[in-house]
DNA sequence: TTTATTTATTGCAATATTACGATAAATATA
DNA sequence: TATATTTATCGTAATATTGCAATAAATAAA
């Protein structure tokens, strides 16, 4: 089978298991602290920066723009990527609600 | 290939996207949801919540087990589940760090 | 227009994940 | 001891993910 069953959960938790499997490889993460930290950047600098070659690295920005957390701006030949503040608050809020579901000292 | 180049990114990196990959799929959210909800719980009892097979279930937990963030004691012939609070709490923090990273107004 | 530069897409190989039936293992109960 | 109950493991099929070489696409510069 191998394919996950979403229809059996809830919108919500679907979400959030959608949210946390996309920042789930570390590619991405260091592609998130990248433009972090250089408050722009276009794909060339990443594949310096990181070390996967460029192909890779535009398979992860589309995943990473696929659930909104970036957006890129075409520039002439080379792109703007960026954060998108917007949504990456909603992904704070999203996993934020989650883990602080869990009040201390629940059990055993 | 398909296989990730953890040695490639940092050891923050890597521990970042490893709690967030167990996070990405919406059985260990509905697993981690039901916990939280009652408690303390044998698997059983998600067999009959959440709709997978038994086995699948069990293949979830440990990999919730794996990354700490639960913790099962035996107790006759069924398990008692829990939150690893001091774990969950970790994890809590990790994610947390990771998402306020980005402050507000970054680019474009 | 030709040539560079930069990013995206395609196609493929290797590995990982998801799911479940069958069965094992462990303990409680009759 | 035999049987039931409960969870874990094994084996396997289907699908997904990761990574990259080759190549396309799009624009800038010569």
């Amino acid at each position: 089978m191998g394919l996950t069953k979403t229809e059996i959960f809830t919108e919500e938790q679907n979400q959030i298991a959608t949210v946390a499997k996309v920042l789930g490889h570390p590619a991405r993460i260091a592609i998130l602290e990248f433009l972090i930290k250089l408050k722009s950047c276009v794909c060339g600098d990443l594949v310096k920066d990181i070390g996967l070659a460029q192909p890779t690295i535009s398979q992860h920005l589309k995943e990473l723009k696929k659930v909104g957390i970036i957006k890129g701006t075409i520039e002439g030949t080379s792109v703007c990527y960026c954060i998108h503040q917007e949504n990456w608050d909603k992904i704070k809020n999203i996993l934020g609600n989650f883990l602080n579901k869990n009040a201390t000292g629940s059990c055993c």
